[in-house]
DNA sequence: ATGTGATTTGTACTATCGTACAAAAGATCA
DNA sequence: TGATCTTTTGTACGATAGTACAAATCACAT
């Protein structure tokens, strides 16, 4: 023992478990789960394959420790922010700090890495269109709560509206939400340089802005009887 | 000669090709595209796998031919219901109809086909959250022209509101409209069975309301400046 | 220094992948 | 009918997938 700094905490400790989970959901995120290979994850951490492995058995295993490292902080921190949005007394204000509490923890960080929420928000966002097994369990029995305390939430702030299109809309802000994060670039372009798809702050503005309107909207039932005009059947 | 059917348009005509092309269009829409292999599609199709690589040469050719086969018709289609739209006198209406022009041709059939227009479409979310090159491609040089059109048709509905404002909200319509088609259950199991979100129609109904609503929300810049309380950060 | 448990490495096994290709089968027309 | 072109079949090849496992290495308390 000549002044072996520990290994705690201190200088290095390269802990292979940790840079194999964020070598995963980087990629798994930005390639989906069948497109990225053990392999392809063991390289981006600087590990061997093997250790991949040990560490998380299968590769599933590997995938549902990426969900069970965030989905406890998020749900958290969701919690909060819904509790202290639901002590704003102004209700057009409270239904924005609803929205807010539910926007703000998908694009920024869960617990402690930079920009991981919005990775791992991203994970699940390419999970649900791949129809991942895995997944799909953990989502159902762990997003739903929290879904409907969200949807309770604004449907308190939002009487009038039938429960259902609350649903609804809150599924669209999901998908939007989603979307945003899945394909930044495409903003960028369509917006010909003037907005910047990757800039979190700017995406939470415009998706809180857009959703507290949409969640507003009449609901589909009164909706003036006199003017249904659809437009929409043209000639095949 | 002897009286024999042309074989054209007569009894049956099994038609590997387009077999192949319906089987590979429903697993990559479920599963993904590198979840599916060629051997899945061809068993689907009942036919070899041989067969596939005869037709298409690559599994990128076959993912290749289902865009080429489907772009055409629904941007046709959007085309078709966007110069109507435009001809809508009444303000409210026209963004409306602009909107449903959007939407309907994504949820229903492009062509022949029933229930085509949504299966390529769930495609088409399903390529663009796995990041597929090839659908990439396509997709920014044959949608990117639509978008452009609604976006400015609704822009001149919508005048006071900056372009790059309705650029975000298209984004989120289209975000929306994906993962309506991805995760339908996830909505019939919000709502608690109150909802169908398998039902295209309410689907469409829901989303034309909830989006337009969006669209006419204040701009950003003007937003009330005196009642800026976001009320977001937590203690981490 | 040494023994012990945790981790990392290297390698190998089997399954399945996309694709190629020759042979069989079917269609078409003189 | 026989020749020719298209389509389907069957099989095979090399590459890569996920995973298992023994050996090597490391961390560290004694």
């Amino acid at each position: 023992m000549v002044r072996k700094p520990t290994s705690k905490e201190t200088a290095r400790k390269p802990n292979m478990r940790e840079a194999i989970l964020a070598a995963a959901e980087e990629l798994f995120a930005t390639n989906g789960f069948n497109a990225v290979s053990v392999r392809d994850i063991a390289q981006a951490a600087g590990a061997n394959p093997g250790s991949v492995t040990y560490h998380f058995k299968t590769k599933d295993g590997l995938l549902l420790e990426i969900y069970r490292r965030h989905c406890g902080p998020m749900n958290l921190r969701r919690s909060e922010l819904l509790a202290a949005a639901k002590r704003v007394r102004d209700l057009q204000d409270r239904l924005e700090a609803i929205v807010r509490a539910y926007v703000v923890p998908a694009f920024t960080s869960g617990s402690d890495l930079a920009g991981g929420g919005a990775r791992f928000t991203r994970l699940r966002a390419v999970m649900s269109a791949e129809g991942n097994e895995v997944a799909r369990k953990i989502i159902a029995q762990t997003f739903d709560d929290t879904s409907h305390a969200f949807i309770d939430a604004i449907h308190e702030s939002l009487p009038h509206i039938p429960r259902t299109d609350i649903v609804w809309r809150s599924h669209f802000l999901l998908g939007a939400l989603y979307y945003s994060l899945v394909t930044p670039d495409r903003v960028s372009r369509l917006s010909r340089g003037e907005a910047d798809g990757s800039d979190a702050a700017g995406a939470i503005e415009q998706l809180v802005q857009a959703t507290v309107a949409a969640f507003q909207a009449p609901a589909l039932d009164q909706a003036a009887p006199a003017r249904r005009r659809p437009a929409v059947t043209s000639k095949a």
